[in-house]
DNA sequence: CGACTAATTGATACACTTCAAATTCCGTGG
DNA sequence: CCACGGAATTTGAAGTGTATCAATTAGTCG
């Protein structure tokens, strides 16, 4: 179960999530502390990073791929609640576990550090309590959006968010036929789209295909995605006229 | 729509939510300093402490009194996404609006702080933005919580959820008949409980009915619960055993 | 006591689930 | 390169839980 250990990694100066991450505002001082209580560590596509209540002795950032965070009930009802991209942060300081699950989706490294000295540091370096905090401002704000999708949303309308959602952070927007129109790749299966949105694999295929049928997206193999028009896949998503962003 | 503004309320240090506030680690210089930013305002039932969007001046506790966080869709589907409660925290320090209304469900008062002043002691005190951490990472845990509910739970379980988290943090429990029950009022409408489960008010009102005509829970009037057995009820929710506590 | 709002209850409709089968995708080995 | 096999996905048919629409009843405040 224990995933190889990787010493020499990157620098923090080349890093790819350097200015993201929850190292964001350190300086140059604060990265060479961090250097040294930090090493990486790779999981497999489908692997478990973390297992809910398992003592955790390390927090860490998402590098690469694509981990999700879930919630299963006995009779093995599941529920994802977060979706973890390339910067976000696993663990949680001041607490012994995680109360969910940690799967890697895709193949991910992990920049790790070890729980103590990680703690300690977070008491002397106000700029990674900082950007923690910050994060975690942001993470709520998202979890309770997703709150209006799972309570209030129709399956036609969950999907359109989830791909919305996916379509707006997926770095891949350059390749566009044309302007307005985004592309993407998929990066879960119909039955983790599934336990994203709180409904069944076979509605998430449904609605996917009805979107098809309405021009609203238009696919290539089962993974491969087209928005012609985002503007027309926000508004089916039910939220209001653009968003905020497009583009 | 402007509540009065009291400047002579309590001093911090006997003011009731001195310990789980987010000024819970400060120390008596640092209470000082808070005092002078600090005022108080009232809200009545019913009345919104923040639109939407709007610019916040400030941020703040809930002293006494209940309120909710409420997001709407165009067409006027409502999810709640929060129930704020004495000590907890409202508005984001380095955001200028809350994304969500915020509503008094019962007369509220709450202890203010300006904004710039706050986020400037911030800075200084690591003592409050240890807090407002802790407090946010408390926050997210329980939205993640409740994504299972919203996504996975049927309209029973939710109901039982939603009086299983309400009655645990009920501080009335001292009067229960006998040990083992809780007893407690509801703090909010059918509506509002809708609201928070993604259900209408019909179904909220018919899983309350069976619940009570299965013996799960006793009502006086439409608002009085009692629980006789609180293990039953949990059972109810889904949740596992006994979730963790039993009183 | 009467008016207004909150809550209950009933009947029907429909969105999503469930169970089942067919099809497509994709890596593996011949 | 192509054929094979298992998993992922799609599609179909029927069932069910919750929403919707519509009265009725209970509770509350003037």
């Amino acid at each position: 179960m224990d995933a190889p250990v990787l010493n020499n990694g990157p620098t923090c100066s080349d890093c790819p999530i350097r200015h993201r991450a929850v190292c964001a505002r350190c300086d140059v001082d604060e990265l060479e502390q961090l250097e040294k209580i930090k090493y990486y560590r790779s999981f497999e596509a489908g692997q478990t990073i973390v297992w809910s209540d398992d003592k955790m002795d390390f927090v860490g950032s998402v590098v690469t791929g694509i981990a999700t965070l879930t919630q299963a009930m006995e009779d093995g009802r599941t529920q994802m609640v977060g979706l973890l991209l390339p910067s976000d942060f696993v663990g949680r300081p001041g607490r012994d576990g995680s109360p969910y699950d940690v799967v890697a989706t895709s193949d991910v490294v992990m920049c790790c550090f070890r729980k103590r000295p990680f703690e300690q540091m977070m008491q002397e370096t106000p700029h990674i309590a900082q950007r923690l905090l910050e994060m975690t401002l942001d993470e709520l704000d998202a979890a309770r959006e997703w709150m209006l999708v799972l309570g209030r949303k129709t399956a036609r309308e969950k999907i359109a968010s989830l791909l919305s959602i996916i379509a707006r952070r997926d770095p891949q927007q350059m390749n566009a036929p044309r302007p307005g129109a985004v592309v993407f790749d998929l990066p879960l299966t119909r039955e983790a789209m599934a336990d994203y949105l709180g409904l069944t694999l076979e509605t998430v295929s449904r609605q996917i295909s009805a979107l098809r049928r309405d021009g609203v997206i238009a696919l290539e193999g089962k993974r491969h995605v087209t928005v012609p028009d985002m503007r027309r896949l926000l508004d089916e998503a039910g939220d209001d006229s653009d968003g905020g962003h497009l583009n």
